[in-house]
DNA sequence: TAGTGGTCTAGACCACATG
DNA sequence: ATGTGGTCTAGACCACTAG
Protein backbone atom coordinates (compact mmCIF):
# COMPACT_ATOMS: atom_id res chain seq x y z
CA UNK A 1 0.00 0.00 0.00
CA UNK A 2 1.21 3.23 -0.46
CA UNK A 3 0.95 5.48 2.09
CA UNK A 4 -1.11 8.42 2.54
CA UNK A 5 0.58 11.85 2.02
CA UNK A 6 0.60 14.07 4.71
CA UNK A 7 -2.32 16.35 6.07
CA UNK A 8 -1.24 19.89 4.95
CA UNK A 9 0.06 18.16 1.60
CA UNK A 10 -3.45 16.83 0.49
CA UNK A 11 -4.69 20.12 1.86
CA UNK A 12 -2.32 22.11 -0.39
CA UNK A 13 -3.15 20.15 -3.70
CA UNK A 14 -6.79 20.35 -3.21
CA UNK A 15 -6.01 23.86 -3.13
CA UNK A 16 -3.80 24.02 -5.69
CA UNK A 17 -6.57 22.75 -7.89
CA UNK A 18 -8.57 25.53 -7.29
CA UNK A 19 -6.20 27.74 -8.72
CA UNK A 20 -4.81 25.49 -11.53
CA UNK A 21 -8.46 24.59 -13.10
CA UNK A 22 -8.81 28.11 -13.54
CA UNK A 23 -12.20 28.75 -10.90
CA UNK A 24 -9.96 31.30 -9.22
CA UNK A 25 -8.45 33.96 -11.64
CA UNK A 26 -5.38 35.75 -10.65
CA UNK A 27 -6.10 38.22 -7.97
CA UNK A 28 -9.38 36.83 -6.97
CA UNK A 29 -9.86 36.46 -2.83
CA UNK A 30 -8.65 33.01 -1.68
CA UNK A 31 -10.31 31.44 1.67
CA UNK A 32 -9.02 33.04 4.98
CA UNK A 33 -7.27 30.16 7.16
CA UNK A 34 -10.31 29.18 9.29
CA UNK A 35 -12.12 28.64 6.98
CA UNK A 36 -9.66 26.16 5.68
CA UNK A 37 -9.57 24.29 8.35
CA UNK A 38 -12.88 23.92 9.13
CA UNK A 39 -13.58 23.24 5.51
CA UNK A 40 -10.72 20.41 5.82
CA UNK A 41 -11.15 19.47 9.36
CA UNK A 42 -7.28 20.46 9.86
CA UNK A 43 -5.91 22.81 12.76
CA UNK A 44 -4.66 25.95 11.68
CA UNK A 45 -1.14 24.74 12.09
CA UNK A 46 -1.96 22.00 9.63
CA UNK A 47 -3.72 24.73 7.07
CA UNK A 48 -0.99 27.24 6.97
CA UNK A 49 1.06 24.73 6.51
CA UNK A 50 -0.82 24.25 2.80
CA UNK A 51 -0.93 27.96 2.37
CA UNK A 52 3.16 27.71 2.67
CA UNK A 53 3.17 25.28 0.04
CA UNK A 54 1.73 27.35 -1.92
CA UNK A 55 3.17 30.99 -1.66
CA UNK A 56 6.40 29.07 -1.89
CA UNK A 57 5.29 28.15 -5.31
CA UNK A 58 3.99 31.96 -5.77
CA UNK A 59 0.48 30.67 -6.50
CA UNK A 60 -0.77 33.37 -3.86
CA UNK A 61 0.01 36.10 -1.74
CA UNK A 62 -0.70 37.11 1.65
CA UNK A 63 -0.78 40.25 3.67
CA UNK A 64 -1.27 40.62 7.43
CA UNK A 65 -4.60 41.73 8.13
CA UNK A 66 -5.78 42.23 4.43
CA UNK A 67 -6.15 38.81 3.49
CA UNK A 68 -4.68 35.84 0.58
CA UNK A 69 -5.23 36.72 -3.09
CA UNK A 70 -3.93 34.27 -6.33
CA UNK A 71 -1.01 35.68 -7.74
CA UNK A 72 -0.98 33.25 -10.76
CA UNK A 73 -2.56 30.11 -12.18
CA UNK A 74 0.93 28.05 -12.46
CA UNK A 75 4.10 27.62 -10.80
CA UNK A 76 7.89 28.20 -12.23
CA UNK A 77 8.87 24.71 -12.65
CA UNK A 78 12.39 25.26 -13.07
CA UNK A 79 14.86 27.12 -11.04
CA UNK A 80 18.77 28.08 -11.93
CA UNK A 81 20.54 28.43 -8.76
CA UNK A 82 23.92 30.53 -8.92
CA UNK A 83 26.51 30.65 -5.93
CA UNK A 84 28.51 33.80 -6.66
CA UNK A 85 29.44 36.23 -9.33
CA UNK A 86 32.43 34.27 -10.42
CA UNK A 87 29.72 31.47 -11.04
CA UNK A 88 27.66 34.10 -13.31
CA UNK A 89 30.26 35.20 -15.24
CA UNK A 90 31.47 31.56 -15.70
CA UNK A 91 35.63 33.18 -15.27
CA UNK A 92 38.15 31.53 -13.80
CA UNK A 93 39.02 32.94 -10.66
CA UNK A 94 42.91 34.16 -11.85
CA UNK A 95 41.84 35.77 -15.10
CA UNK A 96 42.53 39.27 -14.49
CA UNK A 97 40.84 42.85 -16.45
CA UNK A 98 43.55 44.12 -18.50
CA UNK A 99 42.33 47.82 -19.09
CA UNK A 100 44.14 49.71 -22.28
CA UNK A 101 42.11 52.72 -22.18
CA UNK A 102 40.08 54.85 -19.79
CA UNK A 103 37.86 57.68 -19.99
CA UNK A 104 34.50 59.66 -19.96
CA UNK A 105 31.80 57.18 -21.98
CA UNK A 106 30.59 59.54 -24.88
CA UNK A 107 26.94 60.06 -25.80
CA UNK A 108 26.93 57.86 -28.73
CA UNK A 109 28.26 54.71 -26.50
CA UNK A 110 25.61 55.53 -24.25
CA UNK A 111 23.06 56.37 -26.40
CA UNK A 112 24.07 52.42 -27.73
CA UNK A 113 22.99 50.93 -24.26
CA UNK A 114 20.19 53.14 -23.12
CA UNK A 115 21.94 54.91 -20.76
CA UNK A 116 20.77 57.96 -19.19
CA UNK A 117 23.35 58.82 -16.30
CA UNK A 118 26.92 59.43 -16.24
CA UNK A 119 29.49 56.79 -16.61
CA UNK A 120 33.20 56.12 -17.04
CA UNK A 121 34.25 53.60 -19.78
CA UNK A 122 37.03 50.94 -19.91
CA UNK A 123 37.92 49.35 -22.49
CA UNK A 124 40.66 46.12 -22.49
CA UNK A 125 40.78 42.55 -22.71
CA UNK A 126 40.00 39.47 -20.38
CA UNK A 127 43.04 36.96 -19.59
CA UNK A 128 44.43 34.65 -17.23
CA UNK A 129 48.04 36.76 -17.11
CA UNK A 130 50.53 35.37 -19.76
CA UNK A 131 47.98 33.33 -21.90
CA UNK A 132 45.99 34.63 -25.38
CA UNK A 133 43.27 37.16 -24.33
CA UNK A 134 39.69 35.16 -23.52
CA UNK A 135 37.60 38.01 -24.71
CA UNK A 136 37.59 41.95 -25.58
CA UNK A 137 35.48 43.84 -23.17
CA UNK A 138 33.85 46.83 -22.25
CA UNK A 139 32.89 48.43 -19.24
CA UNK A 140 30.70 50.94 -18.25
CA UNK A 141 30.48 51.89 -14.44
CA UNK A 142 28.33 54.95 -13.02
CA UNK A 143 30.75 57.88 -12.28
CA UNK A 144 29.28 58.49 -9.02
CA UNK A 145 30.96 54.25 -7.96
CA UNK A 146 34.24 54.63 -10.28
CA UNK A 147 34.87 57.85 -8.23
CA UNK A 148 34.45 55.63 -5.28
CA UNK A 149 37.03 53.36 -5.75
CA UNK A 150 40.45 52.97 -7.32
CA UNK A 151 40.73 51.34 -10.23
CA UNK A 152 44.18 50.53 -11.57
CA UNK A 153 45.30 49.33 -15.03
CA UNK A 154 45.23 45.30 -13.82
CA UNK A 155 41.28 44.59 -12.40
CA UNK A 156 41.54 40.85 -10.45
CA UNK A 157 37.97 39.34 -10.99
CA UNK A 158 35.61 41.79 -11.86
CA UNK A 159 35.03 45.15 -11.20
CA UNK A 160 31.15 44.97 -9.71
CA UNK A 161 32.75 42.39 -6.96
CA UNK A 162 35.27 44.86 -5.98
CA UNK A 163 32.23 47.42 -5.79
CA UNK A 164 30.59 45.01 -3.75
CA UNK A 165 33.61 44.28 -1.31
CA UNK A 166 34.05 48.05 -1.11
CA UNK A 167 30.77 48.77 0.00
CA UNK A 168 29.61 51.40 -2.36
CA UNK A 169 27.36 48.58 -4.42
CA UNK A 170 24.56 45.84 -3.78
CA UNK A 171 24.09 44.40 -7.01
CA UNK A 172 20.01 43.43 -6.75
CA UNK A 173 19.02 42.16 -10.38
CA UNK A 174 21.91 41.01 -13.40
CA UNK A 175 20.29 41.00 -16.80
CA UNK A 176 22.52 39.12 -19.60
CA UNK A 177 22.43 38.76 -23.20
CA UNK A 178 24.00 36.64 -25.21
CA UNK A 179 23.90 36.64 -29.16
CA UNK A 180 26.23 35.83 -32.10
CA UNK A 181 28.07 38.75 -33.80
CA UNK A 182 31.47 38.78 -36.48
CA UNK A 183 34.35 40.49 -34.53
CA UNK A 184 35.25 44.19 -36.08
CA UNK A 185 38.21 45.38 -36.38
CA UNK A 186 39.14 46.90 -33.57
CA UNK A 187 37.84 44.07 -31.15
CA UNK A 188 39.57 41.12 -33.30
CA UNK A 189 42.62 43.66 -33.34
CA UNK A 190 42.62 43.82 -29.10
CA UNK A 191 42.20 39.71 -28.78
CA UNK A 192 44.98 38.96 -31.86
CA UNK A 193 42.25 37.26 -34.10
CA UNK A 194 40.70 38.37 -38.11
CA UNK A 195 38.05 40.44 -38.43
CA UNK A 196 34.70 38.87 -39.23
CA UNK A 197 36.03 35.93 -36.74
CA UNK A 198 33.10 34.38 -35.13
CA UNK A 199 31.95 35.85 -31.42
CA UNK A 200 29.89 35.61 -28.23
CA UNK A 201 28.89 39.34 -27.46
CA UNK A 202 27.09 39.37 -23.95
CA UNK A 203 25.94 42.35 -22.37
CA UNK A 204 25.76 42.65 -18.66
CA UNK A 205 23.67 45.23 -17.23
CA UNK A 206 23.61 45.11 -13.30
CA UNK A 207 21.31 46.97 -11.22
CA UNK A 208 21.34 48.50 -7.66
CA UNK A 209 18.72 48.07 -5.06
CA UNK A 210 16.52 50.96 -7.27
CA UNK A 211 16.79 49.47 -9.90
CA UNK A 212 19.40 52.36 -11.51
CA UNK A 213 21.97 50.20 -13.96
CA UNK A 214 25.65 50.64 -12.23
CA UNK A 215 27.51 48.68 -14.22
CA UNK A 216 26.64 47.41 -17.99
CA UNK A 217 29.81 45.34 -19.52
CA UNK A 218 29.95 44.29 -23.06
CA UNK A 219 32.28 41.52 -24.30
CA UNK A 220 33.23 39.40 -27.19
CA UNK A 221 34.75 35.68 -26.57
CA UNK A 222 35.86 34.38 -30.57
CA UNK A 223 35.17 31.53 -31.87
CA UNK A 224 36.30 28.47 -29.05
CA UNK A 225 38.12 30.39 -26.73
CA UNK A 226 34.39 30.45 -24.32
CA UNK A 227 31.52 28.50 -23.93
CA UNK A 228 28.94 29.47 -21.32
CA UNK A 229 27.33 26.40 -19.59
CA UNK A 230 24.22 27.35 -17.61
CA UNK A 231 21.97 23.92 -15.32
CA UNK A 232 18.45 24.10 -14.97
CA UNK A 233 17.07 21.99 -12.40
CA UNK A 234 13.55 21.05 -11.71
CA UNK A 235 11.91 22.80 -8.43
CA UNK A 236 12.11 20.36 -5.35
CA UNK A 237 8.22 20.08 -4.20
CA UNK B 1 12.51 51.90 18.32
CA UNK B 2 13.00 49.13 16.01
CA UNK B 3 11.02 46.49 16.51
CA UNK B 4 12.35 43.11 17.60
CA UNK B 5 12.43 40.43 14.77
CA UNK B 6 10.87 37.49 15.69
CA UNK B 7 11.84 35.18 18.12
CA UNK B 8 12.70 32.44 14.93
CA UNK B 9 14.40 34.52 12.86
CA UNK B 10 16.64 35.83 15.90
CA UNK B 11 17.38 31.94 16.61
CA UNK B 12 17.94 31.34 13.03
CA UNK B 13 20.36 34.11 12.54
CA UNK B 14 22.48 32.84 16.22
CA UNK B 15 22.46 29.41 14.44
CA UNK B 16 23.49 30.66 11.37
CA UNK B 17 26.46 32.82 13.11
CA UNK B 18 27.93 29.45 13.94
CA UNK B 19 27.53 28.27 10.41
CA UNK B 20 29.50 30.95 8.57
CA UNK B 21 31.98 31.92 11.00
CA UNK B 22 33.49 28.04 10.03
CA UNK B 23 32.99 26.82 13.41
CA UNK B 24 31.18 24.57 11.90
CA UNK B 25 32.47 22.74 8.54
CA UNK B 26 30.05 20.74 6.50
CA UNK B 27 29.27 17.51 7.48
CA UNK B 28 29.62 18.30 11.06
CA UNK B 29 27.03 17.60 13.28
CA UNK B 30 24.03 20.11 14.23
CA UNK B 31 22.42 20.46 17.23
CA UNK B 32 19.26 18.57 17.52
CA UNK B 33 15.77 20.35 18.20
CA UNK B 34 15.49 20.00 21.50
CA UNK B 35 18.95 21.00 22.49
CA UNK B 36 18.18 24.79 20.61
CA UNK B 37 14.91 25.05 22.42
CA UNK B 38 17.09 24.43 25.68
CA UNK B 39 19.63 26.62 24.97
CA UNK B 40 17.43 29.13 23.42
CA UNK B 41 14.46 29.05 25.64
CA UNK B 42 12.11 28.65 22.88
CA UNK B 43 8.87 26.07 21.75
CA UNK B 44 10.06 23.57 19.37
CA UNK B 45 8.02 25.25 16.64
CA UNK B 46 10.17 28.22 17.14
CA UNK B 47 13.55 26.78 16.62
CA UNK B 48 11.92 24.55 13.96
CA UNK B 49 10.74 27.74 12.45
CA UNK B 50 14.38 28.57 12.66
CA UNK B 51 15.94 25.52 11.61
CA UNK B 52 13.44 25.38 8.21
CA UNK B 53 15.17 29.18 7.33
CA UNK B 54 18.17 27.53 7.49
CA UNK B 55 17.30 24.61 5.64
CA UNK B 56 16.12 27.04 2.99
CA UNK B 57 19.02 28.19 2.44
CA UNK B 58 21.06 25.68 2.11
CA UNK B 59 23.18 25.70 4.90
CA UNK B 60 21.76 22.36 6.67
CA UNK B 61 20.23 19.28 5.70
CA UNK B 62 18.10 17.25 7.68
CA UNK B 63 16.94 13.67 7.96
CA UNK B 64 14.71 12.11 9.99
CA UNK B 65 15.60 9.77 12.68
CA UNK B 66 19.24 10.64 11.54
CA UNK B 67 20.32 14.29 12.46
CA UNK B 68 20.98 17.29 10.90
CA UNK B 69 24.26 18.06 9.49
CA UNK B 70 26.08 21.22 8.13
CA UNK B 71 25.60 21.51 4.11
CA UNK B 72 27.48 24.22 3.34
CA UNK B 73 28.71 27.48 4.76
CA UNK B 74 27.46 30.29 2.58
CA UNK B 75 24.40 30.33 0.70
CA UNK B 76 23.75 30.81 -2.75
CA UNK B 77 23.03 34.95 -3.48
CA UNK B 78 21.16 34.67 -6.75
CA UNK B 79 18.45 32.77 -8.39
CA UNK B 80 16.94 32.32 -11.90
CA UNK B 81 13.61 31.65 -11.94
CA UNK B 82 12.02 29.89 -15.29
CA UNK B 83 8.35 29.68 -15.45
CA UNK B 84 8.07 26.65 -18.02
CA UNK B 85 9.85 25.25 -21.27
CA UNK B 86 8.74 27.82 -23.27
CA UNK B 87 10.48 30.54 -21.58
CA UNK B 88 13.97 29.13 -21.12
CA UNK B 89 13.58 28.28 -24.96
CA UNK B 90 13.01 31.64 -25.47
CA UNK B 91 10.90 30.70 -28.63
CA UNK B 92 7.74 32.69 -29.43
CA UNK B 93 4.94 30.25 -29.02
CA UNK B 94 3.67 29.93 -32.48
CA UNK B 95 7.51 28.72 -33.62
CA UNK B 96 7.58 25.16 -35.18
CA UNK B 97 10.39 22.60 -35.89
CA UNK B 98 10.16 21.38 -39.42
CA UNK B 99 11.41 18.36 -39.74
CA UNK B 100 13.53 18.23 -43.02
CA UNK B 101 15.02 14.57 -41.99
CA UNK B 102 15.09 11.65 -39.97
CA UNK B 103 16.26 8.42 -38.68
CA UNK B 104 18.53 6.24 -36.33
CA UNK B 105 21.27 8.52 -34.95
CA UNK B 106 24.95 7.48 -36.12
CA UNK B 107 27.79 6.23 -34.11
CA UNK B 108 29.89 9.01 -34.52
CA UNK B 109 26.73 11.51 -33.98
CA UNK B 110 26.59 9.99 -30.41
CA UNK B 111 30.25 9.56 -29.50
CA UNK B 112 30.23 13.59 -30.61
CA UNK B 113 27.63 14.05 -27.67
CA UNK B 114 29.19 11.51 -25.71
CA UNK B 115 25.85 9.33 -25.41
CA UNK B 116 25.08 5.90 -24.97
CA UNK B 117 21.89 4.52 -25.66
CA UNK B 118 20.15 4.25 -28.84
CA UNK B 119 18.55 7.82 -30.33
CA UNK B 120 16.67 8.89 -32.92
CA UNK B 121 17.63 11.72 -35.23
CA UNK B 122 16.13 14.35 -36.32
CA UNK B 123 17.04 17.59 -38.64
CA UNK B 124 15.19 20.81 -39.71
CA UNK B 125 14.88 24.14 -38.99
CA UNK B 126 12.57 26.34 -36.69
CA UNK B 127 10.61 29.05 -37.79
CA UNK B 128 7.54 31.01 -37.52
CA UNK B 129 5.50 29.96 -40.46
CA UNK B 130 6.18 31.70 -43.19
CA UNK B 131 9.09 33.43 -41.93
CA UNK B 132 12.72 33.01 -42.51
CA UNK B 133 14.17 30.23 -40.58
CA UNK B 134 15.39 31.01 -36.87
CA UNK B 135 17.85 28.25 -36.60
CA UNK B 136 19.07 25.49 -38.05
CA UNK B 137 18.50 22.40 -35.14
CA UNK B 138 19.29 18.57 -34.54
CA UNK B 139 16.91 16.71 -32.45
CA UNK B 140 18.26 13.27 -30.59
CA UNK B 141 15.35 11.98 -28.99
CA UNK B 142 16.08 8.21 -26.94
CA UNK B 143 14.30 5.53 -29.20
CA UNK B 144 11.92 4.41 -25.91
CA UNK B 145 10.42 7.63 -26.33
CA UNK B 146 10.58 8.68 -29.65
CA UNK B 147 8.84 5.49 -29.88
CA UNK B 148 5.99 6.50 -27.83
CA UNK B 149 5.09 9.36 -29.64
CA UNK B 150 4.01 10.45 -33.22
CA UNK B 151 6.12 12.65 -34.35
CA UNK B 152 4.89 14.10 -37.98
CA UNK B 153 6.78 16.62 -40.11
CA UNK B 154 5.60 19.91 -38.44
CA UNK B 155 5.87 19.58 -34.57
CA UNK B 156 4.63 23.25 -32.95
CA UNK B 157 5.70 24.13 -29.89
CA UNK B 158 8.94 21.48 -28.34
CA UNK B 159 9.97 17.86 -28.56
CA UNK B 160 9.96 17.88 -24.84
CA UNK B 161 7.16 19.40 -24.25
CA UNK B 162 5.12 16.87 -26.41
CA UNK B 163 6.84 13.90 -24.47
CA UNK B 164 5.69 15.38 -20.99
CA UNK B 165 2.48 16.25 -22.18
CA UNK B 166 1.87 13.06 -23.37
CA UNK B 167 3.20 11.59 -20.09
CA UNK B 168 6.27 9.27 -21.39
CA UNK B 169 8.85 12.22 -19.54
CA UNK B 170 9.34 14.20 -16.70
CA UNK B 171 12.42 16.35 -17.29
CA UNK B 172 14.05 16.86 -13.92
CA UNK B 173 17.47 19.02 -15.40
CA UNK B 174 18.39 20.75 -18.26
CA UNK B 175 21.87 21.63 -18.93
CA UNK B 176 22.51 24.28 -21.68
CA UNK B 177 25.97 25.07 -23.62
CA UNK B 178 26.36 28.25 -25.85
CA UNK B 179 29.49 29.29 -27.74
CA UNK B 180 29.87 31.36 -30.91
CA UNK B 181 30.95 29.20 -34.18
CA UNK B 182 31.10 30.16 -37.91
CA UNK B 183 28.17 27.88 -39.75
CA UNK B 184 29.50 24.92 -41.98
CA UNK B 185 27.72 24.43 -45.39
CA UNK B 186 24.99 22.29 -44.13
CA UNK B 187 23.81 24.44 -41.29
CA UNK B 188 24.37 27.42 -43.65
CA UNK B 189 22.23 26.13 -46.68
CA UNK B 190 19.07 24.96 -44.31
CA UNK B 191 19.04 28.42 -43.04
CA UNK B 192 19.76 30.13 -46.36
CA UNK B 193 23.02 32.14 -45.02
CA UNK B 194 26.31 32.15 -46.22
CA UNK B 195 28.86 29.38 -45.25
CA UNK B 196 31.11 30.87 -42.36
CA UNK B 197 28.50 33.26 -40.98
CA UNK B 198 28.90 34.07 -37.13
CA UNK B 199 25.96 32.07 -35.24
CA UNK B 200 25.15 30.92 -31.22
CA UNK B 201 25.85 27.37 -31.31
CA UNK B 202 23.46 26.21 -28.35
CA UNK B 203 23.57 22.26 -27.02
CA UNK B 204 20.92 21.57 -24.31
CA UNK B 205 20.25 17.97 -22.58
CA UNK B 206 17.42 17.34 -21.16
CA UNK B 207 17.47 14.40 -18.21
CA UNK B 208 14.80 12.50 -16.45
CA UNK B 209 14.03 11.67 -13.42
CA UNK B 210 17.40 8.90 -13.49
CA UNK B 211 19.77 11.51 -15.08
CA UNK B 212 19.64 10.23 -18.26
CA UNK B 213 19.87 12.07 -20.93
CA UNK B 214 16.28 11.79 -22.91
CA UNK B 215 16.55 14.54 -25.39
CA UNK B 216 19.49 16.25 -26.96
CA UNK B 217 19.01 19.37 -29.06
CA UNK B 218 21.69 21.09 -30.73
CA UNK B 219 20.66 24.65 -32.30
CA UNK B 220 22.45 27.26 -34.50
CA UNK B 221 21.04 31.04 -34.33
CA UNK B 222 22.69 32.91 -37.16
CA UNK B 223 23.71 36.30 -36.31
CA UNK B 224 21.14 38.79 -36.02
CA UNK B 225 18.06 36.28 -35.75
CA UNK B 226 18.32 35.35 -32.23
CA UNK B 227 19.49 36.84 -28.77
CA UNK B 228 19.25 34.64 -25.51
CA UNK B 229 18.22 36.93 -22.20
CA UNK B 230 18.36 35.97 -18.84
CA UNK B 231 17.63 37.68 -15.71
CA UNK B 232 18.69 36.69 -12.31
CA UNK B 233 17.80 37.96 -9.27
CA UNK B 234 19.23 38.63 -5.64
CA UNK B 235 17.29 35.89 -3.30
CA UNK B 236 14.68 37.51 -0.75
CA UNK B 237 16.29 37.30 2.42
C1' DT C 1 15.67 0.74 22.26
C1' DA C 2 16.63 5.56 22.39
C1' DG C 3 16.78 9.66 20.02
C1' DT C 4 15.87 12.14 15.91
C1' DG C 5 13.05 14.83 12.80
C1' DG C 6 7.97 14.95 10.71
C1' DT C 7 3.27 15.77 11.55
C1' DC C 8 -0.68 17.42 14.04
C1' DT C 9 -3.80 19.52 17.65
C1' DA C 10 -5.65 23.20 20.75
C1' DG C 11 -5.14 27.35 22.29
C1' DA C 12 -3.26 32.04 22.87
C1' DC C 13 -1.73 36.86 21.92
C1' DC C 14 -0.30 40.22 18.61
C1' DA C 15 0.15 43.52 14.43
C1' DC C 16 -2.09 45.07 10.77
C1' DA C 17 -5.69 46.41 7.24
C1' DT C 18 -10.24 47.51 6.28
C1' DG C 19 -14.75 49.29 6.95
C1' DA D 1 -14.53 46.91 15.93
C1' DT D 2 -13.75 43.00 13.33
C1' DG D 3 -11.27 39.77 10.89
C1' DT D 4 -7.00 38.72 8.84
C1' DG D 5 -2.44 36.66 8.85
C1' DG D 6 2.03 36.27 12.00
C1' DT D 7 4.04 34.42 16.01
C1' DC D 8 4.44 31.36 19.89
C1' DT D 9 3.51 27.73 23.49
C1' DA D 10 2.61 23.00 25.28
C1' DG D 11 1.81 18.74 24.32
C1' DA D 12 1.16 14.53 21.58
C1' DC D 13 1.96 10.61 18.35
C1' DC D 14 4.51 8.76 14.55
C1' DA D 15 8.36 7.15 11.21
C1' DC D 16 12.76 6.56 10.76
C1' DT D 17 17.86 5.77 11.82
C1' DA D 18 21.43 4.24 14.40
C1' DG D 19 23.81 1.93 18.10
Amino acid sequence: MAPSPPLYRQVADALRKEITSGRLEPGAAFPPEMEICERHGVSRHTAREALRILTEDGLIERRRGAGTVVKATDAPAFAQSIGSFDHLLQYAGNTVFEIAHSGAADEETLDRFGLSDSFVRLDGVRRVPASPPQASVTVLVRRDLAEAIKISDNVPGSITKRLEDAGCLTVDRVTQRMEAVGLDRSHAAAIGVEPGTPALRTVRRYRDRTDRIAVLSESFHPQGRFAYEISIDRRSR
